[in-house]
DNA sequence: TATCGTAGTCGAAACGATTCGATTCGGTGT
DNA sequence: ACACCGAATCGAATCGTTTCGACTACGATA
């Protein structure tokens, strides 16, 4: 049973006796009925079984869906194991709650992203957006579809929403400096869109698109300008404890670096195991600093590292949807990262407590 | 610029100087149309700026509209802290992939849940489905959209996923038997909707609608007839730490329990560390058996717990989709968990290695 | 009593695509 | 040269609502 001809509007209204515009507006409550009316219609649906107005139907007229797009770099998988990922979409449901619309997560695919352009929504979110998502971008301006980026490239009609990369990274490599420190090193997030990982050295570019490795990398280049190190297929302890073996175990003891910057908490986390394989005591032998303000899974310490309001910045982007589709303009928004000084860092070379 | 009225498929069709099915057909690739035609469809389309047809319109006409609905019983956020939800959706994303559908995550919120059903859903997947959904779900059924639900209450017409909860924990608890405890009480799951917390006693009889801790407990009490316990607001370590404290601290050492059962990996962590903060060892003093598998975030010893196939869930419950979705009629899946002890259960007052 | 405003109702026109059946039109087979 | 076929194209109906303007009563105002 029920594959029939699906109940419409306008049987409902037949069965009721009233008008499907009638029908209508007892449903969507938009205009006046009497009361009469309105339970004649409800029960007449109820007799029939119908389900209330099809969303696909209303979402034509209305020219409205109900749906905010969140469009993740990676496999939802991925992104889900990424605490600050998790926090950002978080933000987000609170920020675009005045819609109380839902959210569609889409996953930018090889290739078409056939979901970015064949999906009904109403705005879009980019969460860290890989610059491969440039043409989908263009798409979605070109469809009018008020599109936000969080930690994007900044473009022509759409709103960003960023943090202090470049200064906060800085501020922390100063935190090092005045420790004492200047064999340095830094494992970093992933630096071109094929994800592939290796060593950079001083005169390592950074790619124009990775645009989040690239600025936390000129911060830490103001302070120590030759810096080099590796960078990792993702932001995840494993990548960071591959990036850790290769800085700390394959070099002379002496050439060793007394500090890492690592650009994510996941990162620090993977260098701090490398460094327990390796018998290399933290803080004592090697200082390490992460990004994020997250509390990586399994890690015990108390980690040294830059701050960053995720959740906000979600909200944020959730509130420049609202607005956008309330027809304003909302400014682009950036935010403050702070530095918290734990036990990971302490002056090189420094006796155990 | 750009608000004012859309470019249309017609648009495109009369400066190509063709029909607007023909047009149609140039898009969807659905029919015969010869390629000069299809270029200069596409040359009109660039040249007018119109990014392919809307959504909306197609998913009315078609009848699908590519959205494959998750419903989370709590909020985003909260469903996003329990690793096992995360790796449920992660499932669903593979199993519904052949679909390339995207995810629409509903949340039950009070009353009405205006998402779920003014959503443009092909098809539900309810994740931990509460009591509450009752009324959805019949909803749900009225529209005639396919349902599929983990963990939750069989229901006609639709697909449940579940796994063996009673018989589970029943081989958890034969476990610590064997191991010569005797005095061995529960954290429970959630009992009720209304999420309050409380001790329960031997005659508890569970909530007919709290299914999986009802269950759970069920198989516990095959082994230890009388057990009672505490049931937290969620399954989170913090409720866990409540419930330990509560159930060790607040009790005559000789009475203390030798055994904690948790009916989950969160709880369990929370009762570590509640038996912590009391000075009671585990396992010497206190054996502690989780649920789920996961790793809970901070907890770095080997938990004893019953291991389930989180991911297979929710790729089971997303090929049912598919199978739905094809007309057909897929069976219930369950599935089995097996037990991993780890290092923290062990005989009652046993002493430290 | 004539007039006006308003609550309630209705018809019909969108919304923007897909799709079914019909129509054209070169080109084969005989 | 005749009927016939498949490829390409087109017209029109359809998907199920919402919404706009028009129309009816009916009580209130002047």
């Amino acid at each position: 049973m029920g594959h029939e001809s699906r109940v419409t509007l306008a049987d409902v209204a037949e069965r009721a006796g009233v008008s499907v515009s009638t029908a209508s507006l007892a449903f969507s409550g938009s205009g006046p009925v009497s009361e009469a009316t309105r339970e004649r219609v409800h029960a007449a649906a109820a007799a029939l079984g119908y389900g209330g107005p099809d969303p696909r139907a209303r979402s034509l007229r209305r020219g409205r869906s109900g749906i905010v797009g969140v469009v993740l770099e990676e496999r939802v998988r991925s992104a889900f194991l990424d605490p600050v990922k998790i926090q950002m979409l978080d933000g987000i449901t609170d920020g675009i709650a005045p819609l109380d619309a839902g959210l569609l997560l889409l996953t930018e695919t090889i290739e078409s992203s056939v979901g970015l352009d064949s999906a009904p929504v109403d705005a879009v979110v980019l969460i860290g957006c890989s610059p491969r998502l440039e043409e989908s971008v263009d798409r979605l301006r070109r469809r009018g579809i008020p599109t936000v980026a969080i930690e994007g490239t900044p473009a022509p009609d759409i709103v960003t929403v960023g943090i202090d990369n470049r200064d906060a990274t800085r501020r922390g490599a100063q935190h090092l400096r005045d420790l004492g420190h200047t064999r340095v090193q830094v494992v970093a997030l992933p630096a071109d869109p094929e994800r592939t990982r290796g060593r950079f050295d001083a005169d390592f570019a950074g790619s124009p698109l990775a645009d989040t490795m690239t600025e936390r990398l000129a911060g830490a280049r103001e302070v120590f300008p030759g810096i080099t190190g590796w960078y990792g297929r993702a932001s995840s302890i494993e990548e960071g404890l591959e990036g850790g073996r290769r800085l700390l175990g394959d070099v002379d003891p002496d050439d060793r670096p007394t500090a890492i910057i690592a650009q994510s908490d996941l990162l620090a986390a993977g260098v701090i195991r490398a460094a327990e394989e390796l018998g290399i005591r933290v803080p004592e032998d090697l200082s390490v600093l992460g990004f994020d303000g997250i509390r990586p899974d399994g890690l015990e310490t108390d980690l040294t590292t830059l701050v960053q309001p995720s959740i906000e910045k979600g909200r944020a982007a959730g509130a420049a949807v609202v607005r956008m589709l309330a027809g304003e303009q909302p400014p682009n928004v950036d935010f403050t990262s702070v530095l918290h000084v734990g036990a990971t860092t302490a002056p090189p070379g420094s006796p155990v407590e």
